[in-house]
DNA sequence: CTTGAAAAATGCCGGAA
DNA sequence: TTCCGGCATTTTTCAAG
């Protein structure tokens, strides 16, 4: 929470790049390697980083079929929703969430068979809403100082401020 | 695509751990640091690996509101549209699908005020549907070989497979 | 947080299966 | 091709200030 100027710089660099060597970080923000590893120790610790990954383009290995699927769990059926979508190679992503539609899956697949399959085993659960995905404008976007702190006039109604 | 059983290998372990050494993978997949360096090499250059980055978990840095915007956008509106999420320094992921919300976008911020300005923003372009994110079961499940080819019997329909 | 030294990892090369 | 070994360089790690 309280980060300073030299944590949001090593974030920046780390969210940009994950394999950075800590020595390259260091001469960016003007600081030993040891201060970095420190610091970047510490951001785990306080849950701020919360891993390093590579990422996987899914159409790159064969999974060219992504959707949205919306779901409207019965509410009775909620545990037994939550294993299955735990249990769903394919599911990338399934967040609980308000309103109507309770649950929304983002999903990977190799077909459009496929994807009926997994919309079909979700119905047992409730009533389903899917939506193919044409691209992603934006995806990940790394967590800045500005996301936290939005400057005003960033809008096209203010543009002169 | 035609990836071995040591790609998969490789790709599950650096999508465990994005800053794990070469030397070390090689040692879990019984092969030298350069054959590693070489093979994450090539997977890049290919796309299935599309870069390392650090993971930031927006509430640990003061944006604990997390919301899903459905936007309907007009289609007139659609680039403008585009320019004005990607300026959003809240908008972590921004897609376009096809069904009558045509953008979904996730959004995280400081204060259930500022979704309330960054929806009324959205609104320009078209009706928007919020709803807030309780809780995420699944959160950048990685990709495995799983998910290219899923086992069948994995269902609670048929368990004695 | 810094320095400095030991241990480890990386990058690059020629050569083997 | 793909992988290995070896060597120079860089990075990491750990101690002490």
């Amino acid at each position: 929470m309280d980060l300073d100027e030299i944590d949001w710089r090593i974030l920046d660099l780390l969210q940009a790049d994950g394999r950075l060597s800590f020595s390259e970080v260091g001469r960016r923000v003007a600081l030993s390697a040891p201060a970095v590893t420190e610091r970047v120790r510490r951001l785990e610790q306080r849950g701020v980083i919360t891993g390093f990954r590579a990422t996987v383009d899914p159409r790159a290995v064969g999974l060219p079929v992504e959707a949205i699927v919306r779901v409207r769990v019965r509410s009775l059926d909620t545990p037994r929703f939550r294993q299955h979508v735990l249990a769903l190679p394919q599911a990338m992503d399934a967040d609980h969430v308000t309103g109507e539609d309770c649950w929304l899956l983002r999903v990977v697949c190799a077909s459009m068979l496929e994807l009926e399959a997994i919309v079909e085993q979700a119905q047992r659960f409730g009533d389903t809403t899917t939506s193919l995905v044409f691209s992603s404008a934006v995806r990940g976007r790394p967590v800045t100082r500005e996301t936290v702190e939005p400057v005003q006039g960033t809008n096209s109604r203010s543009t002169a401020s």
